[in-house]
DNA sequence: GTGGTTGAGTTCATTGTGGTCACAGGCGGA
DNA sequence: TCCGCCTGTGACCACAATGAACTCAACCAC
């Protein structure tokens, strides 16, 4: 369970995100503050993982708060959701390293899309990192994938590929995998390929056999 | 022009880093610092835009740091630029929204790659946001993603091999080293004599056995 | 010294998969 | 109906790894 902290100075409001917040699988509200202060002092006794943060605030500016949130509790994920849409509240977010910025307003599947993105990301950081991809995969990864699939690939068949490759325990190829669902080995492959480089997919290659290696996805998480 | 400060406890790292930033179209080099209390006097008097920051410290954790100058001047960003691939490290500097985390060693290109990167980046903000699409943008900017093999040699092997090689103490012979990753022999040894091209390997030679002479490969800094 | 032995470096044809390209079929808008 | 865009496909070439054969540098016995 991700254990979230909602911050807005609008009573209702608060309530209405911490409903948002409940129905998402793997997150719980644990509390809510309508102001900096109430929010540093909820920070401190209930041990938030992630802060969703209006920047709006009677007391205080949202961006001067986060240093002050992270003094408390350096661990701590920030999720801005505002209606500011200046440049230096974005841009000053962005640099603060918030985990991402919502516009006010917003239905609840926008704000779902990107918790559960922020829960895939946040469990597939490798305990180490080995290589600078595995870095650029902790950095990257950012863009709210569901909907947003690159040209030339349908949500039909991305959902048949990711159910294949999440039925088989182990590995797959890409020709294996096209045989399985029925479509040809290039479609295969560029799907498989996609969920790779979204972090969603792991590339392991098998040598051994003579000719080129083969490369053999494995689901994540 | 992005006005940059290079800081490297290792003095000489820090002249190479500023070669390698004067070199790149757009940046010049304000200054180096060679410790965290002369970086964040430098920070002061000199007032760049982007800070190359190394965590490995004489007097402080670079990461502790970046509180500490975002506090001096709260527009600055920061480029990680460091041998430290401890999980905790990375989601640290990812969580302050650095720039960018480039792991040691690294040529030229890979710098570049990212800085110029970060240029695109820090101009395409529009001065205001109107949609959730622009923010995400921002947010989530075409990942860099240039590493350049030579022909015949495939990313996922390379990090194999580099994984291996860093893993062990001592050394390693190709045949050893391919028998503990599972490849042939012949494989092993050209992306082992690649790496100590780069650089990122050192070469002994083993004598005293009967027969040729064994080349010995150890993982650099 | 000299020639034989040994084991690692080096080269190369082979091989089965990877990746690309241009096209086919389908859907939707003009 | 025609046109354009999108998605999936067959076919083709490129490519990465392999193992056998060859070369080479050190050691050893004489």
């Amino acid at each position: 369970m991700i254990r979230v902290l909602v911050v807005d100075d609008d009573f209702m409001v608060a309530r209405i995100h911490r409903g948002f917040v409940d129905r998402v699988d793997g997150f719980e509200v644990v509390g809510t503050a309508n102001s900096g202060d109430q929010a540093v002092a909820a920070l401190r006794s209930l041990a938030p993982d992630l802060v969703l943060l209006d920047l709006y605030l009677p007391d205080v500016f949202g961006l001067d708060l986060i240093a002050r949130l992270r003094a408390v509790r350096p661990s701590v994920d920030i999720l801005v959701i505002t209606a500011a849409r200046e440049a230096e509240a974005v841009r000053g977010a962005v640099r603060q390293g918030v985990v991402n910025y919502l516009l006010k307003p917003f239905g609840f599947d926008d704000l779902r899309v990107r918790l559960e993105e922020y829960a895939r990301r946040r469990a597939s950081v490798p305990d180490e990192v080995t290589s600078q991809a595995d870095v650029d995969r902790v950095l990257a990864p950012a863009r709210p994938t569901v909907n947003r699939l690159p040209k030339g690939l349908s949500q039909e068949t991305a959902e048949l590929v990711t159910a294949a490759l999440r039925k088989t325990p182990e590995n797959l190829s890409a020709a294996e995998c096209a045989e399985l669902i029925g479509i040809s080995r290039v479609s295969a492959r560029r799907y498989l390929e996609f969920l790779a480089t979204q972090g969603q997919a792991e590339v392991t290659l098998r040598y051994g056999t003579t000719g080129r290696p083969e490369r053999r996805y494995t689901w994540k998480t």
